[in-house]
DNA sequence: CGTACAGTTGAGTTTATTCAAGAAGAGTGG
DNA sequence: CCACTCTTCTTGAATAAACTCAACTGTACG
């Protein structure tokens, strides 16, 4: 399961500031940091709530989630993840985890040990990168916060989706509006705090309006305008640069 | 409007790890940090969202919470602040806030130079106890997405008077599982993700359950095991230590 | 060919919302 | 001290949103 994965290093870059922003020496340091890639395949756990673990992932490929569960069964899926990713760089702050992450698709991912982190985070480049990711994943929260709070079941999935949208599109993982999201529609309620059968009908309503068209896995946006209106979508809390 | 506060240095020595763990050359450190003090009225807005202060603010007395307003009105409190927090260190790794900060009573806030935090950072102990700052607020906001998501209005009211006394007790503000809490039913609602008239209704249920009694701005909690065990609430998540 | 999982649809029930109006307080000025 | 106003709290009733339960379809896979 243990393999090399030329792309770690790269993203590593791209998390710690971009190439362009890095000195030689930084980049040196970088590509001498120890990234262990496991593949994982699809629904397996990654991390566990209340662990503690002696590493933190960079998620290289695939798709991943969050979620925390309660006693009585009930999930809440409290953050998606895109390649690029840190999935659990609050456990270097803190220790231990509080969610369990988990794939939704085949899925690569780096594992680099705290005490490399801490090594990198002498840098104040890296060390302002590393908390600035945990910052902007706050920031989506909260919007979530909002989302599950204030907007109802159509305009809530419509929110998510432009998200996602504007997310895969700052990864480049977007051609044409149209990008892989493999992830259920079980996952997807999980995530807008919805039953699986009400996500079912508000999809089928943003498909009739002519906004969407998610077939095998792949979702197609027909109307991003629309969709973020709906959605009552602002992409500034996703702190993506416009030259990006 | 502005006042010298001897609170201050002690909420800020707190807040870096405690006067335990520092020693006499971090204290020293600390005490030379300018903080201006500034005193607010009820219902004032200490931080709009979208605005670049080159400061952040630490809560030495009085409450306060963040928000988040759509252009169609519709207005959300994403996390409720209580002496000793930070109320937007975020602002000091991405330059920009995305909530605005409002008092809901009396308080007094300290500001510190963004340059001085900065300062402050060069100090690995300090660097780290504002990271952890920001985790944990970021595991109260994945909570209240799953408050906000699977939990509903009697149960969800009931988790977040749990985690607000359990905050308090943290900072020695809860006498006999009684303690201030200077929020408008309206404000709870806002926080809940709920109408006024439905919060009003569950705060009733849990009342008449004979689990709380709030008056006059004085909420007392009979039956704290029984609250935490309707509001599904385990206090794991706010990373206070035993010891306190 | 059977099983498992994902998606879809209908029908009844529960939860929460909106609208509306009245009661209880707190503060203000005469 | 009282009348006035404003905000907060409270309650009822009709409506809307979302949930549960249940069944059925399709698809992938061994």
């Amino acid at each position: 399961m243990l393999t090399r994965y030329p792309g770690a290093l790269e993203m590593l870059n791209r998390k710690m500031g971009g190439l362009d922003r890095l000195s030689a020496q930084q980049r040196r340091i970088l590509s001498a940091v120890p990234i262990r890639v496991v593949e994982f395949g699809a629904n397996r756990e990654i991390i566990r709530a209340f662990d503690r673990n002696p590493h933190s992932c960079l998620l290289l490929q695939g798709m991943a989630y969050s979620s925390k569960i309660n006693e009585r069964g009930s999930r809440q899926i409290v953050a998606f993840h895109l390649p690029g990713d840190f999935l659990d760089l609050q456990s270097f702050y803190a220790q231990v985890i509080d969610v369990t992450v988990t794939t939704t698709t085949l899925s690569k991912v780096g594992f680099i040990q705290h005490e490399d982190l801490e090594e990198l985070a002498t840098d104040r480049l890296f060390d302002r990168a590393m908390a600035q990711s945990i910052v902007i994943d706050a920031a989506i929260t909260r919007e979530w916060v909002f989302n599950l709070g204030r907007r109802e079941g159509v305009s809530r999935t419509a929110h998510l989706l432009s998200e996602l949208l504007t997310r895969m599109r700052d990864i480049g993982a977007v051609q044409g509006d149209q990008f892989e999201l493999p992830v259920t529609q079980v996952q997807l309620g999980d995530a807008l705090g919805m039953s699986t059968v009400h996500t079912n009908r508000c999809l089928k309503q943003l498909t009739t309006r002519g906004l969407i068209s998610w077939i095998a896995g792949c979702l197609r946006v027909l109307d991003p305008v629309a969709l973020a209106q709906i959605g009552d979508f602002e992409d500034d809390y996703l702190h993506i640069r416009a030259a990006a």
